[in-house]
DNA sequence: TTAGGGTTAG
């Protein structure tokens, strides 16, 4: 019968629990209670020996210690700790108290064990290794991993076993200083250590990402020559892969002499969770023909690399093998090939792969949301999130920030608050994942207001908190609160700003100017070696051309080491937007030479270079070239340029027969293009023509109006002027302020026309006054059609000297070095008057003049302009 | 040793 009861609980019903079903743990202190079985039974003998030989007369002490050590046996540990109450020192022996402690500390009952600490440091016990051993280990089994370690302080603990069972739950508590302080003690200690002392200490280093003290602990192990143990190699694998040093990694898993499956899982998970997926995928390849069996752990990593570099027919094979060796009933196998699917763009094996499986869990459902939100199926994502809560699923962290994402993307402001109210009914917004991404929704749908709130209700924010509003405020166009903010992130010291962020808060230096600031962010840059960044670089390089600066524009640009588009169409708008059209055709051709292929972004600056440069052939051909060889659908922006190149050159009609016979319908901007080159033109009829078009497609947009007041000053009908100036009035609208500013030495100064609240306004006055006076006496009379105001106002104004642009540029040239260029930006375009004063000076002063008006820049040098007259 | 999420440039 007893036979039968093992055949069958053996075989037949091995998957039903016993009823005396032990977990993991429970099995495992089983053991350690029958080692110490076996122990005590073993000193039990030694004692009774003992007691026989020397203390025969004495029944009691073998007493107490028999009666104690059968209850340690029994696992009876009140009944223990009892009979020790009423033994006194003599009757016990501390190995029978060891076995006590062993008991305490398997079944973590700390009070017990402080008892018999109590016992033993009150009856005066000389504590040894042993002892001492056993009530570290009863401390640290119980949790209190202070007391261990006064243990270790106190005795001189000789057996490795101890110090790394201290070791791991020091780690584990998150005391990675105090394991490794462990360990600093057990080398001077002269303990000896095994293999594993080494696999805790290297996870401590390793939570640390102290690479120093790994690359220490690395030496350590070569000249103790456990290097050579599987286990060893494996954790130093796992710890410089934590710490991104593949190669360092790679090293120690090539010159391992033996290697396992976890050897080879650790070194493919490290490469593709390093962002080296095609060299996880190729360790992998490796792997299949040294004759490793590969298990699901492989299987998941090579999933995830696939799925990075959307390698998706080794992802099908993978897939197919994983069927057949019976990998796919697991869920984490389901989990990562759905995922890999999506990832790779195929979307519907993705879906099947969701629909046939059994268990599908918070993650299957994330990572499908995930994937409609890369294919732009914002509807289908946001659905299935209202969907997994009626199966009974509930969304966690990485579902809202996936399903946040797709929002973000598309756009979708309604259903993102839609999730922001779930998010708050189910408080998770205390989560920085969470508040990030929602920052990001509000920031990618233009919603700053609701972005900053979040973000002031944040408790904790990390580099990417900030990252994330910098650059919402940054593309929302508030570049002043995009700056402030990154000035408070220098000011508050709490975090340092990464490559993302100076990403982020360089293109609001660009769009204000901001030269003075975008040099600072240069030098941090250089300093903290960003510049291999290449969106940095790009940025970099954008913003110098974005403050005039285009020779240092065009040198960081040629220290890019790898260009991408974005680099050479940055350079190219550059060039562009100075007048340099000739310079950027030419870069263009060298970037096709250099085998990369324009977008429709790049076309855009190539055309603004054609159109800024009066190259009307040249934009022509590019725009056929676009069409026909690159196939790209022009946008309304191609439209748009080439209308300008066209309206610039005086070719009026037709630009005017070209946007009539446009395929899309053209917007306010391919109207306003035209009608700017009205003005230069002084094409007053067709500008009216033109204008009512602009006013009924925005007619908020204060801009098209003043353009045409200028229109009808320049051509000195005071009434029609005075009509429109009624006419927006009536709408209620504003006209937008002309401003100029100037940087220096750090301080932004800004002029609006007939500005004298600036400190030195005397002086630019007197200054103005007296080029004024030069220019008359050099014949040139002042070009008072630019006043675009008549008589009367104007005597109350003097307005042409008093226009922003001129007050800037004034202050610019008494309160700098002699040398420096001078770097002036406008809101609006230049004034013609402002133009010919500007050419005057730069002869009159010797100073380089750049300025930056809505339109594009303005050179001036020894009385000449870069823009040739194309403004 | 193993699955899903947040911030960057034209």
């Amino acid at each position: 019968m007893a036979m039968l009861v093992t055949n069958l609980s053996s075989s037949s019903f091995s998957f039903f629990p016993s009823p005396h079903f032990q977990t993991h743990k429970e099995i495992r202190s089983d053991v350690r209670v029958r080692k110490d079985v076996i122990f005590n039974r073993a000193s039990l003998r030694t004692v009774s020996d003992r007691a026989d030989s020397i203390t025969t007369f004495d029944r009691s002490v073998t007493d107490a210690n028999t009666r104690l050590r059968r209850f340690c046996e029994a696992g009876n540990l009140e009944n223990a700790v009892k009979l020790l109450r009423v033994s006194g020192k003599w009757d016990i022996d501390p190995r029978t108290l060891c076995s006590v402690l062993q008991l305490c500390a398997d079944s973590k009952s700390l009070e017990d064990g402080k008892e018999v600490d109590n016992f033993i440091r009150g009856n005066g016990f000389v504590i040894d290794s042993n002892l001492g051993s056993k009530l570290a280990l009863m401390y640290t089994n119980c949790g209190d991993l202070k007391e261990a370690s006064r243990v270790f302080d106190q005795v001189k603990i000789e057996k490795a076993l101890f110090w790394n069972i201290l070791m791991n739950e020091l780690a584990k508590s998150g005391d990675f200083s105090g394991s490794i302080g462990l360990f600093k003690k057990m080398m001077s200690s002269g303990v000896e250590m095994d293999s594993y002392t080494f696999s805790c200490i290297s996870k401590s280093f390793s939570s640390l990402q102290s690479v120093n003290g790994g690359e220490q602990l690395h030496g350590y192990i070569l000249k103790s020559g456990f290097g050579e143990r599987n286990s060893v190699g494996n954790s130093l694998v796992a710890f410089y892969l934590k710490n991104q040093r593949v190669d360092s990694a790679r090293k120690v898993f090539d010159e391992m002499t033996e290697r396992d499956v976890i050897s080879w899982n650790s070194i493919i998970n490290g490469y593709v969770s390093n962002g080296f997926a095609e060299k996880g995928l190729s360790v992998f390849v490796q792997m299949l023909f040294s004759g490793i069996e590969i298990d699901l752990a492989t299987i998941v990593s090579v999933f995830a690399g696939c799925a990075d570099s959307r390698l998706i027919s080794l992802g099908r094979a993978v897939h197919s093998f994983g069927v057949k060796a019976c990998f796919s009933r697991e869920d984490r196998f389901c989990n990562t090939l759905l995922d890999m699917y999506s990832k790779c763009g195929d979307l519907d094996s993705a879906k099947a792969v969701f629909r046939e499986m059994s268990g599908r869990s918070v993650v299957s459902y994330t990572s499908m949301i995930a994937g409609y939100a890369r294919e732009g199926l914002a509807g289908e994502a946001v659905k299935l999130f209202e969907e997994m809560e009626e199966e009974g699923i509930s969304p966690d962290v990485y579902t809202v920030t996936a399903v946040l994402n797709c929002c973000a993307r598309n756009r979708l402001l309604d259903e993102g608050k839609r999730v922001h109210e779930w998010i708050k009914v189910n408080n998770m917004g205390f989560d920085i994942f969470v508040s990030n991404a929602l920052m990001d929704m509000y920031a990618k749908c233009g919603s700053m207001r609701e972005a900053e709130l979040v973000f002031s209700e944040m408790r904790v924010k990390d580099i990417i908190s900030w990252n994330t509003v910098i650059g919402g405020y940054s593309k929302n166009c508030y570049a002043n609160e995009a700056l402030s903010l990154f000035n408070l992130l220098l000011e508050e010291k709490r975090f340092s700003p990464d490559e993302r962020t100076v990403a982020c808060v360089l293109p609001a230096c660009a769009s204000l100017s901001a030269f003075d600031k975008g040099r600072e962010i240069h030098g941090y840059i250089m300093r903290n070696g960003y510049f291999s960044d290449r969106h940095v670089a790009n940025s970099l390089v954008d913003m110098y051309a974005k403050c005039g600066a285009l020779l240092l524009a065009r040198m960081l640009f040629d220290d890019i080491a790898s260009k991408d588009l974005v680099s050479w169409t940055v350079m190219i708008a550059g060039y562009g937007m100075h007048g340099f059209g000739k310079e950027a055709i030419a870069l263009f051709n060298q970037m096709r030479q250099a085998g990369i292929e324009p977008d429709e972004i790049s076309f855009v600056s190539l055309l603004y270079a054609c159109s800024h440069s009066g190259l009307v052939d040249e934009g022509w051909r590019f725009f056929n070239i676009m069409r026909h060889e690159c196939k790209i659908e022009p946008t309304v922006e191609h439209y748009a340029c080439i209308v300008d190149m066209l309206a610039r050159t005086g070719d009026l009609s037709k630009a005017y027969r070209f946007i009539e016979n446009m395929p899309i319908p053209p917007d306010a901007t391919i109207w306003g293009a035209l009608l700017c080159g009205c003005r230069i033109h002084h094409d007053v009829k067709l500008a009216e023509r033109v204008a009512e078009k602009v006013f009924e497609l925005e007619p908020e947009n204060t801009g098209y109006y003043v353009l045409m007041a200028n229109i009808y000053a320049e051509a000195e009908k005071w009434e029609e002027v005075k009509r429109l100036r009624k006419r927006i009035g009536q709408r209620g609208l504003r006209k937008n302020p002309g401003c100029s500013w100037i940087e220096i030495k750090g301080r932004v100064n800004i002029f609006v026309a007939g500005d004298s609240s600036n400190s030195e306004t005397e002086k630019i006055e007197a200054f103005l006054r007296g080029v004024r006076a030069r220019m008359i006496e050099e014949g040139y009379s002042p070009l008072t059609k630019y006043a675009l105001i008549d008589a009367e106002e104007m005597e109350k104004e003097e307005a042409l000297c008093g226009h922003s642009e001129k007050l800037a540029m004034a202050l610019g040239i008494i309160s700098s070095g002699h040398g420096k260029i001078i770097r002036v930006t406008k809101n609006l375009r230049v004034c013609g008057d402002c133009h010919e004063m500007a050419k005057f000076m730069s002869k009159l002063t010797r100073r380089e003049i750049v300025l930056r008006d809505s339109n594009r820049f303005h050179q001036f040098k020894d009385g000449h302009c870069s823009c040739r007259g194309f403004w």
